[in-house]
DNA sequence: TCCTTTTCGAGAGCACTGCTCTCGCTTCGA
DNA sequence: TCGAAGCGAGAGCAGTGCTCTCGAAAAGGA
């Protein structure tokens, strides 16, 4: 019954949603770093200690933006594949990769509060893993349901790790070869790790503007998936 | 003439490399987000603004950091290939990944610093261009010295790639195909990228602890270079 | 309708931060 | 020897996250 709903309450969720929405406008110009309650407050004509009525802290607003940002990029991934639902299953793997990379350079500090250095002290609440999973579950699932090319199976792996992608397959990707799987992580890592490097600055003088390494590497990984 | 110099000067380059260890001692302990210029003059009992004499600010402070994290990572991949020479290639390649991984979970915040997200605002000065590039260097100038294995060319390099790729195996090194050159990115990529998604907690639950993930990337990208 | 309980916003205040400026003291170099 | 330069300390400014209290407003039971 949303509609039967006090004042307060409507007003309490109203405020809420500004609040977060002034804080992600912060973060976009300035960063998380910058983000601050009281400039928050400010810009919404509002005392700074009336702020804490609707977040705790600091720590929870971020923690907000960090679930809006997860599930910003899940929206896209998923956006991203209901487009491409009549393409090759090699294209959607690399529609994904391309999206996933303009959206982080459309939103450089929202993908910095996600795949960057966490907040000192902070470890995601049981709350973002579910949205941070949204990603990484939409480029399995291309894998996972494409006829995949036979791929040499590459080095075995050793220790834990046959237990742990044997479980990850059972929960996510049942009937993925273990090196499959493995790879898609490894996949997973370079489409976060290069956007990253081509945030922060590390390909300067290199390999920038990496647009074009970008696509060589999405081509690469899929590739070796067998896609 | 480093013998013959003034009591001030020595005072002052003493002096500097107090205020670099108790700042790395902070960061170490509580990060770089925390750093606190105040709370290092206070360790070192001298007043707050009497550090403005050594550093200009906080950031400047930073950059020393930074740079001192790059030169120790870069010292330890030296260290490694030094005691690694009689290895074959791909032990080399592997003790570099090992030893890599190892400062990173030793160091976190180093790690953090240099190769997580930026300060806000704050672009890397030249300084730091050079002992930022030893850890792809010494990992390069183990493909670059090792008898390959052909390996099939992948996907081919299109748009502006070719070119920067050239370019970079022109300086770094000459004769090395553009394939295998753009493979050894990508290997720096998954390299940096699977120990910051270890420390910053993206394989919590999943592939959690992440050494044999790692040991199995590092061979993985061993042989796709062909070591 | 009245009256209690809960909710809320504002303000003051605390303990911090980075940074600047000034004021004396010490050291250096001509 | 004496002026200039370097240096440390202190006060101060503007800003931060966060807490506490107080009065007003809304909510809901009697």
């Amino acid at each position: 019954m949303p509609a039967i709903r006090t004042a307060r309450e409507r007003a309490r969720e109203e405020l809420t949603r500004e609040i977060k929405q002034e804080a992600r406008r912060q973060l976009a110009s300035v960063g998380a770093q910058q983000l601050s309650l009281r400039a928050v407050a400010r810009e919404l004509g509002m005392a700074s200690s009336a702020l804490y009525r609707y977040f705790a802290g600091r720590d929870e607003l971020l923690t907000a933006l960090i679930i809006d940002a997860y599930d910003e990029l899940g929206d896209v991934a998923d956006r991203t594949l209901a487009g491409a639902a009549q393409d090759t299953p090699r294209d959607r793997w690399c529609a994904l990769w391309t999206a996933t990379r303009d959206w982080a350079r459309a939103n450089p500090h929202e993908f910095a509060l996600v795949y960057g250095t966490p907040v000192p002290g902070y470890s995601a609440p049981r709350a973002t893993v579910e949205p941070a999973a949204r990603l990484p579950l939409a480029l399995l699932g291309v894998v996972r349901d494409a006829p995949l090319r036979p791929t040499p199976p590459g080095p075995p792996p050793r220790g834990a790790l046959p237990g742990q992608l044997s479980a990850l397959a059972a929960a996510l990707a049942p009937g993925l070869p273990p090196h499959v799987l493995a790879r898609a992580v490894s996949a997973w890592v370079q489409l976060v790790g290069l956007i990253g490097f081509e945030l922060h600055g590390h390909l300067v003088g290199s390999l920038d503007p990496a647009g074009d390494l970008f696509a060589w590497t999405a081509e690469q990984t899929a590739d070796a998936l067998g896609l």
